[in-house]
DNA sequence: ACCTGAACACCGTTCAAGT
DNA sequence: ACCTGAACACCGTTCAAGT
């Protein structure tokens, strides 16, 4: 009744699942050995250990993202659907991406991305240095705010909420309600998103033509 | 010989020190006890668990966080000294930041430069959703690029660095010498930031004028 | 070359017992 | 009201011993 060898990319395998599915805090040796049915201390000879399991699956999903194909007349535009695709490309990895984030692998997933963006802020018109600044800042912008939206998704109930706080009288915006409702009501991350993205290579854009 | 008897504060305080120092994963219960010279189990008594030990030390220092005084002679000149206050503020208390992250409490640590920047942004015209819009964007700005660029100190080294990438032939920007050469050098995140936030915030305010 | 169980040094937490 | 040690159920990792 003894099982078929164990390989390092049959743990690497079951070690993604349950990343992906739990988050690695999920992820523990003995679980891991249980799983697989086999005792804890094979996995060692297989992947050495627990922190170099995790450098193994990081560098396999980095390695798993797809390429980028702008799309869009214009290089604003393109330059903004790279950046939706990114959005998105991050987002349907949650636990990964936070993985590959602590441990400062951000700047290799995003390469794909980044030659696209190069691509297109040359097509604008942009050259050195200015290039090199906007490609970064629609970068930077990208993750952030990736890393921002998570982060409300993970803590759906604020205490006290954006709701209760400009609820009450007496605030800056007492004299325009509009604004107060605005910023009371929920935020729709997708079209904040895209109306940053827009605004920000708008501006750095218009310096090229 | 023995101690004075132990007090919720001193235990928070002790935790906060721990946390500063080291960051949170050096925060455990029994070298906490050990840092105070009592049973780990007091340590229960005063303030319930670990966890709710971590959300008291990260609501003390939300508390702290102080006033944001925008500089400037223009609505556009102050939104980005409070986002740059608010970046060196964020920067100030890294591990707490993450915490503060963590916890989903980014909102309230926030509140301050709201409403700072609603008053600036309602000085420079923009009036209900769009207003909002405009504050929420800045805002997601800043947070994500603080969150960005902690990711890139704590991860120094990265394998392999942009310098490497960029510096060999063949990719989308080997016509363009500079930014080949900009694009292999260190971020200048001071700089990359003001960059950032003044192309959004001119952007975003234009359309109020 | 690959697998194993025992053992070590850590965790957070509970609880009955003390004063 | 406050403190204590013992105990429980977890961790990751090492290592000598097996085949």
């Amino acid at each position: 009744m003894a099982r078929p060898p164990l390989t390092r990319d049959e743990v690497l395998a079951a070690a993604a699942a349950l990343v992906k599915e739990h988050g690695p805090q999920a992820l523990t040796m003995r679980g891991l050995a249980a799983e697989l049915g086999t005792a804890v201390t094979s996995i060692y000879w297989h992947v050495g250990n627990r922190e170099s399991l995790l450098d193994a699956l990081v560098e396999r999903t980095v390695a798993d993202l797809g390429e980028i194909r702008p799309r869009g007349a214009t290089p604003q535009e393109r330059v903004v659907s790279v950046a939706r695709t990114l959005r998105r490309q991050l987002r349907d990895r949650p636990h990964l991406v936070a993985m590959v984030h602590e441990r400062g692998l951000t700047e290799r997933m995003f390469l794909p991305a980044q030659q696209a963006l190069v691509h297109e802020v040359h097509a604008a018109g942009l050259r050195g240095t200015r290039a090199a600044e906007a490609v970064r800042a629609v970068q930077f912008q990208v993750v952030g705010h990736v890393l921002v939206e998570r982060n409300r998704e993970r803590a759906p109930v604020q205490r006290p909420g954006e709701e209760d706080l400009w609820g009450a009288p007496d605030t800056a915006a007492e004299d325009d309600r509009a604004l107060a409702r605005a910023l009371a009501a929920p935020v729709d991350p997708e079209r904040l998103f895209t109306t940053s993205v827009r605004a920000l290579v708008n501006s750095l854009l218009a310096s090229g033509t």
